[in-house]
DNA sequence: TAAAAAAATTGTTGTAAAACAATGTTTTCA
DNA sequence: TGAAAACATTGTTTTACAACAATTTTTTTA
């Protein structure tokens, strides 16, 4: 880690692309207020909370699957992918986050190491917390740990949903559930893909090749509206059917 | 409901296969002494807990998937498969459950539904705790707590590893790997496979006709020895060798 | 205990999607 | 700014597996 004046900014020597940025001085000059911020101060806590912004560049790693959990960390701005290293270096995106989304709360449940990776697909601004304070907070308080339970709980259902349909569905299906899902995540039926054609492909458990193929077919077919990176959604209900239909 | 005097136990009218042995005068007498039994103790509780035995038989269903948890229900004796509902009927088996095993806990972490299937593979005794009191007894003990979550984000793992490999694997590296897995189940490399051909194909997410053809290859190649239900690994290196190759 | 149903086995066929290939396009960065 | 790398697209080939079919064996149950 070395300090660059003209940034005004800590760069990782590993890299020297990840910057840390200096630690709050206070968390309510923060643009995005968080659920642990929220929390601490109800719990009279604010001192022992010591947040850390770090930014971090497309493409750039987050967190890296079985690497020991440090942080609780927050995205609290862009987008990213968390996905698991599949066989022969082929990778499963499990979902993007999209803020505000906590990363690494499982060493809370007791699986002290990222269970998957996640890395920036735009420019992210994250804000690290130490987890042992998000531990203790966790055993202090019963609606902070309802929270979390509950997000936990999301996830598997999530990821077992994601089990049945990778599994029985073909290639148009899995590409529609794609596209719907990640309307959902934009809360919007138009939006811009932050994946490259590739990682459609692999949010969708298919070859890069087919993700191509499945999208302009459901644009000559008029189900969509696609020019680059620009996605709509023109006929929902029809994308919907064919993700069902399996 | 009804009482059936020449059995001695209630048999359920929808299905008058489910019986409901007595009530539990007091968990001591009991041959299969469970988490929350002891935690209870711990605790002073018994006079809250009122178990209950059910008896389920083979292919009985002990709780349907999206079906309200009102209990947790623990395997204490015999086999049960977990799974999900698929598309067209299809099931995609998550794992064999093995006492001593915790079904409906996901309550806790406010999903109050059950998020798969669960059906007796053989005779299965199990004892039913009402879920609020288990409830109770997380929020207020710590220990407990942790051994929960960590079970629960066991889970977690676990299907995520199934999800990297049914996507990735081809059909000999699934069976092998669920062969491992059932070895490891059973604590053993010898052991009586509970499940049908077909249902280890479930088990694998491949068709019943792909799991026999596999078996007799494996059979062949003189990696085990099969006959009829008892399955032994010869060559476990082998078979682990095959799994990880995809 | 016999008849019926379910499970196991083996061979064959059809097909969806991966793999490969070739080419054009955009992005990256030295 | 220009070369190299990454990305996108479309067509062709290959292949692993599901689907189907037919027969045998085992299990269930009336």
């Amino acid at each position: 880690m070395f300090y660059n004046n003209f940034f005004n900014v800590y760069l990782s020597d590993a890299t020297a692309k990840m910057r840390l940025i200096e630690p709050h001085k206070n968390c309510k000059q923060c643009q995005w207020k968080c659920d642990i911020y929220f929390t601490t101060r109800e719990m009279g806590m604010q001192h022992e909370l010591k947040p850390v912004q770090m930014v971090y560049k497309k493409h750039e790693t987050i967190c890296r699957q079985d690497a020991a959990i440090t942080h609780a960390i927050n995205l609290v701005s862009g987008n990213a992918k968390m996905f698991v290293n599949g066989l022969f270096d082929k990778q499963i995106i499990l979902g993007i986050l999209m803020p505000a989304n906590y990363i690494g709360l499982t060493a809370i449940f007791g699986s002290p190491n990222y269970p998957y990776n996640v890395t920036a697909l735009t420019h992210c601004h994250t804000c690290q917390v130490d987890i042992d304070i998000v531990k203790k907070m966790y055993h202090a308080n019963h609606d902070f740990q309802q929270m979390l339970n509950q997000s936990f709980s999301k996830t598997l259902a999530s990821i077992m949903k994601k089990l049945v349909s990778l599994n029985q569905k073909q290639i148009r299906a899995k590409v529609a559930e794609s596209l719907i899902y990640l309307a959902q995540l934009h809360e919007s039926d138009q939006f811009m893909l932050t994946l490259s054609r590739k990682e459609l492909g692999e949010l969708s458990a298919i070859t890069g090749e087919n993700a191509v193929r499945v999208l302009s077919e459901f644009k000559k077919e008029g189900l969509i509206r696609v020019e680059g990176k620009e996605v709509c959604l023109l006929q929902k209900e029809v994308l919907q059917k064919i993700s069902d239909a399996g």
